[in-house]
DNA sequence: ATAGTGCGCGTACGATGTATGCGCACTACC
DNA sequence: GGTAGTGCGCATACATCGTACGCGCACTAT
C-alpha cells in the first residue's frame, strides 16, 4: 500500500465511522504533510483519491468537506437555448428509421440527420447505440399493453403470444435486436413473462419456465423469418414468390442432381401454397398448445 | 438512335441471322467509314459497342472477327506462384474465426491475416463477405448429414430437428446467419427439407410446408437463445447464473413497482431452475411433436 | 471585473466492406 | 528475339460506422 493510499484508508475511516460528519473540514493538504510527514504531492493524491470517490469535496476558501458535492445548481438556460430535443424523441426517431429501413439503416448520424441536430448531441441523451436499442425495444413493447388475460391457461398464453406477434409484426427489426440485449433489462416485457408464468401456475415451476421460453422462442423464430423476407424484399424488390419463380431453374437443378424426391412430388403437382406468415404463426402456435394441453392432461 | 447505335445494330442484325458467321471478319473501320458515310471516331465507336457484348473480338492482324474473345490460355503458373489458397479454406477460417469469437469478430481483414494473406486477395475466391456467410453456413450444415431416417414420422422429424440443434449448439454463429440469406441457397439444408417433407407424406402438403417451417423456427429461436447467452458470456466473463444474481436488486425494485405476481411467487420460494438450453430444447421439441401427433389423430 | 468551471458538441480515430486501377509477368505477334 | 499488348493479383483508397477526446464558450461565483 502506498502512502497516499494510507491516508486516503485513514481518512475514509474516520468518515465512515462518523469520526468526521457530513460538513466538517476534513485536514488540510498542509496538515497532513505535518502530521503524516509526507510531501505536498503525497497529501494532495490522497485528497483527489477521496474526491474521486465522492466521499468529500472541496469548498474554495472553507477547505475540504466530508459529504458529495453540491450538486451544481441547475443552469438556467435562455428560452432560445433550451434543449429542444429529448430522450423519447430520440428513441422515436430510431423506431421510426428502424420501422422504414430495418436495423442496418439505423445508424446515429442517421438519426442525429433526421432530427437536425449534430451526431454527439444525441449522446447526451442515450449513452450509446446499444443503449438506444434496448430503449427502442422497450419503448416498441410498451405499445402492445396486455389488457386483462382470460382465465383459460391457454386462452392466456395464446394471447401474450399474439400479443407479442403483433409487436413484432409492426416493428419488424424488434425480432433481431430483442435478442441482442441480455445485459439490459427491458423493463416493459416483465409483465408479459408474468402473465405467462401466472396462466402456467398450475404447471410444475420448472416446466412453466420451459414453456414460456419455448413459447418465446417460437414467436421469434418465425418473427424473424418474416424480417428477413421483409428486408430481402425491401433490399432486392423481389417478393418471396417472384424469387422462387426466379430461382426454378437453379432449384430444378440441385433437384435433380440430389436425391430430393419429395421435394420434387411437391413441385410437380402445382406448388402453390399460400405463403402466409400470419397463418404460419397461428398454425406452429396452435399446433404448441395441443402438446401442452396433452401434457397437462 | 445515335449513328454508332445504328451501325452497331445492323451488324448485330447480321450477325444474328447468320450472314456473319463466327469466324467471319465484320467490315473494319475504313469500310464502315466508307459505307456508312461516318467519321472514324464513329466507326470504331461501334465496333467497340459490339466487342464489349463479346459477340466480336479484335484479331490483330486479321481485323475484327465475328465470335467471343477465345479464352486466354491457361496461364501456367511458375511452382512458386501457385497460389496456396484456395475457396475451402476461405470458409473454413471464417467458421474457425465465427466459432471462436462470434460472427461481429468476423472481417474480411481478420481472415486474411490469419491466412497471411492480403485483405483484396480473399475476393478472388469468395466474391464477398455475404457470400461467404452463405457458404459458411453451407459448409457447417454439411459437417451433420442426415443418416438414414426412421420410418415413424414423428422420430424422422425429431431427427431431422436434432441435427440441426446439433449444428447450432457446434457453431452458435450459425443460427443467426442462417436466416441473412434468404437470395442465396444453401444448397447442402434441401435434404433436410426434403426429409421432413418425406417424414409428413400423411399430412395434407400445406399442413406438412407450414410444420415444417414452424419447426425450424422453433429450432432456430432457441438457438438464437443459446447464441446470446455464449455472445454476452463471452463479451462481459459473466454467465447467465451470475447476470441474475447481479441484477437481482434491479430486477427486486421492478417486481416491487410493477404488478408481477407470479414472478414474486416464483422468486420468493427459492429460485432455482437448472437453465439448460439441451433439455430446453427437448422440451419444446416434445409439446410441438405432441401437437402434431393429436393433430395427425 | 475576473477567475474558474463544466457543458455541449465538433473533430478525429480506428474499424469495416469493397471499388478502382496499377504494375508486372506473361503471351503472341513480327 | 524483340516488343506490343493483355489481363491477373492485389495495394491503395473511399465511404461508412460508433464514439473518445478535448476545446471553446457561456455561465457562476468571487
Amino acid at each position: 500500500m502506498t502512502q497516499y493510499e494510507t491516508i486516503a484508508a485513514e481518512l475514509r475511516r474516520r468518515i465512515t465511522t462518523g469520526e468526521l460528519k457530513p460538513g466538517d473540514r476534513v485536514p488540510s493538504t498542509r496538515a497532513l504533510v505535518r502530521d503524516f510527514g509526507v510531501a505536498m504531492a503525497t497529501a494532495t493524491k490522497a485528497l483527489q483519491t477521496l474526491q474521486a470517490e465522492r466521499l468529500v469535496h472541496p469548498s474554495p476558501g472553507v477547505g475540504t468537506v466530508v459529504g458529495p458535492p453540491p450538486r451544481a445548481a441547475r443552469r438556467t438556460l435562455r428560452p432560445d437555448q433550451q434543449p429542444e430535443l429529448n430522450r423519447d424523441e430520440v428513441v422515436r426517431m430510431g423506431i421510426a428509421i428502424a420501422d422504414a429501413e430495418g436495423l442496418a439503416a439505423l445508424s446515429m448520424r442517421r438519426i442525429a440527420s433526421e432530427l437536425g441536430v449534430s451526431t454527439m448531441a444525441l449522446y447526451r441523451y442515450v449513452g450509446g447505440k446499444d443503449v438506444l436499442v434496448v430503449r427502442m425495444v422497450d419503448a416498441a413493447i410498451a405499445e402492445f399493453p396486455l389488457g386483462t388475460p382470460p382465465d383459460d391457461w391457454r386462452e392466456a398464453i395464446a394471447m401474450v403470444a399474439r400479443v407479442h406477434w403483433a409487436a413484432y409484426r409492426r416493428h419488424l427489426w424488434l425480432a433481431s435486436a430483442i435478442s441482442l440485449s441480455r445485459p439490459q433489462l427491458v423493463p416493459r416485457l416483465l409483465p408479459h413473462t408474468d402473465a405467462v408464468l401466472r396462466a402456467l401456475r398450475g404447471f410444475e415451476k420448472s416446466a412453466a419456465l420451459s414453456t414460456m421460453i419455448s413459447l418465446f422462442a417460437y414467436v421469434r423464430g418465425v418473427a424473424l423469418v418474416m424480417e428477413a423476407e421483409a428486408q430481402a424484399e425491401q433490399d432486392t424488390g423481389v417478393t418471396a414468390d417472384e424469387w422462387v419463380t426466379e430461382q426454378a431453374d437453379k432449384l430444378g437443378t440441385m433437384i435433380a442432381m440430389g436425391d430430393l424426391p419429395a421435394f420434387r412430388e411437391l413441385l410437380a403437382d402445382g406448388f402453390d401454397y399460400e405463403y402466409d406468415l400470419d397463418k404460419l404463426f397461428e398454425f406452429g402456435l396452435d399446433v404448441f398448445l395441443d402438446g401442452l394441453s396433452a401434457r397437462l392432461r
